[in-house]
DNA sequence: ATGAAAGCGCTAACAG
DNA sequence: CTGTTAGCGCTTTCAT
């Protein structure tokens, strides 16, 4: 058994509530009894029990997080480390902790942060993503439990504190700029469909689109799954079309690479054949060939405001309302104008 | 407040205590009370409270993750998420959660974890790194806490739990490869030389040209910190030998990938001049061009088999040895054969 | 300024 | 088979 508030206290001829006033810095606390107690602590080597403070308090210092249940893909995307340093970094400024949350499926991430709330384990729940109809968050707003989300909401906006990018005004830029090289025939290839991100920069491709009076053709917008095959089947379909595009904005740069990569290797090159803009300018982006023309979302910030903003609602009660972290283009070598006359822009 | 074990027990008209036992299932429990207990509690909704568990059993099911203090880098690099996808699912399995360390510094992360140990906030402990003149290490070690390590240990390898791979041998192997291709001035760059994973690699690399009776040349080997410079650095200085090396064991895809983007940015071309063979094969060594060829040290398995080792030690109290988890070769396109007559073997 | 005592919610002897 | 009781280590009234 380790050394206890009582072995203090009776080193130091006190009660034990005078230690755990001393531990809290009790102002009512003399300063000689404060040096005693304090020098039978650190002979002691005393350390307090987290778990028995958490039982006393009721809060334990901990922020559960939760992944989408797409993990695999989640995982393997260098966003998710770097949403996680953010929020490491975030939480250890207020000296917390993140307890992740595990669980393939999501039934099982579901069952999961029911434990985590129910359990005490946690004093507040960072969403690391937002999708519509989630059960997950259904749950945390019926027990009114405290939590952030990052990513914009699907439902009551008003109501719920989220950390996100302006992805509609984002995806707008990205295609504007596009339409500026001269493209019309753009394409958008989005990620997950229920993830609120990707209808966002969805409906900021549309927009952009619309307002340069460029019609929207259905085949050019493709939502699936290419992290594992590694664009192929996107390639193929884009190919596939009577009237291919000539550009495409990608709503992440690993899927980009894996577009490109595929379409390379059915012959197409980029940026000569095709156009690409993507988003999040991960730290391959740079490296890649051809380096890719990113939209860089600030991924730590998402990150660390989310942790800021959660702690900052555990303490004042308060809930702040949506935080919008800014975006910038990276303009690199992925796309080429095809105005006439224009030169290519090539790597 | 929510509800409590007593709650159920007024309302099933039996004593706390046997609802605690109904919950951990206790077989000297009748059916018929067991029955009327468990709908005692999903009427109420009742949940377990884990911090009074954890205070009365002294364990709290949580593992505690330690991850290097250089964690900037760590972070950016897929290694990171997909072992934690391992760690996730070993822990998932056994109902284990994970609680990350948080910390810039090393003295912040040495903070973390013992206040995680001494807290008792963690049954267990994984290092996620292994490097020399650990304190961390030293620390667990004099508490006598369970931990496991990834990575070999650097010193105590017999006394303690850890999880591998074979680093001397893939990297024997990956030199090797180079070697039987013809090449000669074969260099190496590693990456933090405090990781016993670095200095592994670099023996692995000179046990293969010493077999080869290859003289190994001071300036073909470099140790330095490319992720952030994109591998300018090292780039330049093997440029700058009178007799640059013709091929590379690199220990690190993403590394890998910033040298053979500096070096193309400097004329040099992979693998038609340099020939690159690095290693862990994550996601985007397939989709980058060219296309790497790496030693696949199977991440996942790595995060998985730790987990549930320091879950076995856990619960039986042995602690078992060392684990060397299979690395593989994947054969791509950034090397090629510069023996007299050979093909190119390129993309 | 300090001590005594109750209690956070659960588990685990010990009785019966 | 089930109830009683005493903690786990800390915080926090309420006294003094």
């Amino acid at each position: 058994m380790a050394i206890t508030i009582k072995d203090v206290a009776q080193l130091a001829n006190v009660a034990p509530s005078t230690v755990s006033r001393v531990i809290a810095n009790n102002p009512r606390i003399s300063e000689k009894t404060k040096v005693r107690v304090r020098k039978a602590m650190s002979k002691l080597g005393y350390h307090p029990n987290f778990i028995a403070r958490s039982l006393a308090n009721q809060s334990t210092r901990i922020i559960g997080l939760v992944m989408p249940s797409s993990s695999n893909d989640y995982y393997q995307n260098p966003f998710f480390p770097t949403i996680l340093q953010g929020l490491s970094e975030g939480a250890q400024e207020n000296h917390y902790s993140l307890l992740l949350s595990t669980g393939k499926t999501e039934d099982e991430i579901y069952e999961g942060v029911v434990n985590m709330v129910q359990g005490g384990m946690v004093d507040g729940i960072i969403l690391m993503y937002s999708r519509m109809n989630d059960h997950i968050l259904t749950y945390l707003r019926e027990r009114d439990f405290p939590f952030v989300i990052i990513g914009k909401p699907y439902d009551y906006i008003e109501e719920i504190t989220y950390v996100d990018n302006d992805n509609v005004l984002a995806a707008e830029q990205a295609t504007d700029y596009l339409i500026k090289l001269g493209h019309e025939r753009i394409g958008f290839i989005g990620g997950d469909v229920t993830l609120v991100m990707t209808l966002d920069r969805l409906s900021g491709y549309e927009r952009a689109l619309k307002r340069a009076g460029i019609d929207r053709r259905g085949e050019y917008t493709l939502h699936e799954d290419f992290l594992h095959e590694g664009g192929q089947a996107a390639a193929k379909r884009l190919l596939s079309i009577e009237e291919p595009p000539t550009a495409l904005v990608v709503s992440d740069d690993l899927m980009a690479l894996g577009i490109v990569h595929s379409l390379r290797e059915m012959g197409v090159r980029t940026p000569e054949e095709i156009s690409i803009v993507s988003f999040n300018n991960v730290l391959f982006s740079e490296l890649s060939l051809p380096a890719l023309t990113s939209v860089d979302i600030n991924i730590f910030d998402l990150g660390y405001q989310a942790a800021k903003g959660i702690i900052h609602m555990l303490q004042t009660g308060d809930a702040p309302a949506g935080t919008i972290i800014p975006h910038h283009f990276v303009e690199r070598h992925s796309c080429r104008s095809i105005k006439q006359g224009a030169m290519a822009m090539t790597y």
